[in-house]
DNA sequence: ATCTTATTTTGATTTAAATCAAATCAGAGC
DNA sequence: GCTCTGATTTGATTTAAATCAAAATAAGAT
């Protein structure tokens, strides 16, 4: 938690941003830019908005303007299918980017919600635009972060031919590294979704979810003490059922 | 079939491409641009390449430089599991771009090869990054193609609540969606690809695909005479089976 | 704290798809 | 044309996950 989220509360939102001192730097879109350059991009993130728990960053159907990048907390983004079922298509967390579909029509085409109280920087995405004509560093990076969320969406492919237990395990592998990247135990964390939400992101049923983790369990494998996670033997997991750690 | 081909045949690859004169040009890159800006974008794509049936356009792990845009044919991308097992990532026609998952970490991380004789204009990325600073509307443009590409990894995570008849019910509109804006027929068309790498695609096995294919045309919903596939009452498919016909 | 609701676990049963197996069919090359 | 190989279809059986159901646990609200 950041230090001075005491005395940004009483603003409830609309804190200007700063990347030149902000700890996500090195994950976040500034990644290998100069001290102007930074200071442009400064500029251009015009706000950071608190979302508590819950709340809704953008719902699907939504005109899209604006990026955001997460800086505290942790995200859920899914749609809502015609029959009403959610499905839960990403959870993100600090340093990463959210909207990046809905560039593609200019209107937001899935629901994001904060899982935690929450804090997102605001990236207009005409100003990034912008700004990326005259830092083309900035723009190449940008570049790479969609490549990334496209590479990113065809892991989730990868997983079609695995059975329950091993997607939960790449599931788990993935926050692991995730989580390590950004200074987070890798062993041991604890999940901010339900199983429920587990398993509409995987495509399996909670209880399928459950078992899978109680087998693991059993085999000594993690430690699951409800939404406390604790991996026993990462190396074996990884060995087991494949590499599928990255990000 | 463009009237040139069999002009260029001899030639076997290396022909100069022309944006201004080609007809896919309203879905590929110089949508909206004007004829400066086509003339500039003609500039950019320095070469088209035939690649033959069963050849690779690029294979997971080599560099990557450049984006390639298919021009006439069909191209399937995979990856290669550790177990041995061929992946389908996607199924890539005319007007569609290649190559965006290695943007990522100038890595191709996926193999692509066509289906049938094909041919691709080459982008070089660094030239289009270029090219993108000094003609907004590019640039704009190919982050919606990028954005696009989101979109559709994430409709595969859709179907992950769908049982196989719905699946492939999907993958046809899909398909046929696809075929109608490049002047196609809808209805008719045949398939360049085995069941077994639909299945693979879908996450189902062979098996399934050939039975689910046998169930629908017993419902009189569609024809299949091997490769060649009829939709016969598409609104039914559509209202049955949602409507994931969206590129 | 206590009540209430949502989440999680576990068991029994059903179901859809995988697997195993074999026959048929289509296409490439001779 | 014919042969051979790879692709497809179909059937029988097994298996993994969904579904149905109920109890146990945790988390919020008052």
């Amino acid at each position: 938690m950041p230090p001075d989220s005491l005395i940004t509360k009483k603003l409830r939102s609309n804190i200007k941003a700063s990347c030149s001192s902000c700890g996500l730097r090195e994950l976040c879109l500034p990644v290998g830019l100069d001290e102007q350059e930074v200071r442009a991009l400064d500029h251009l993130i015009n706000q950071r908005h608190k979302i508590r728990r819950g709340e809704h960053l953008h719902r699907a159907g939504l005109d899209f303007h604006s990026l955001h990048v997460v800086r505290t907390g942790f995200f859920k983004t899914y749609v809502l299918q015609e029959d009403g079922r959610e499905q839960v298509t990403g959870f993100h967390m600090p340093g990463e980017v959210l909207g990046l579909d809905a560039i593609s029509a200019d209107t937001h085409t899935c629901n994001a919600v904060a899982l935690e109280d929450s804090e997102v920087c605001e990236l207009p995405f005409a100003k990034l635009e912008g700004i990326g004509r005259t830092i083309p560093s900035l723009m190449h990076h940008f570049h790479k972060i969609m490549s990334r969320e496209i590479v990113r969406e065809r892991g989730m492919l990868l997983l079609g031919g695995m059975k329950a237990g091993e997607r939960l395990v790449a599931f788990l592998l993935n926050l692991s590294h995730r989580f390590a990247r950004r200074g987070y135990s890798p062993l041991d964390f604890n999940l901010r979704m339900t199983r429920e939400e587990i398993g509409s992101y995987l495509g399996l049923k909670l209880e399928t979810i459950s078992r899978a983790f109680s087998r693991l369990q059993e085999d000594g494998l993690i430690n699951v003490n409800n939404k406390r996670i604790r991996l026993n033997d990462i190396d074996h997991l990884r060995r087991q059922y494949g590499s599928s750690s990255c990000e």
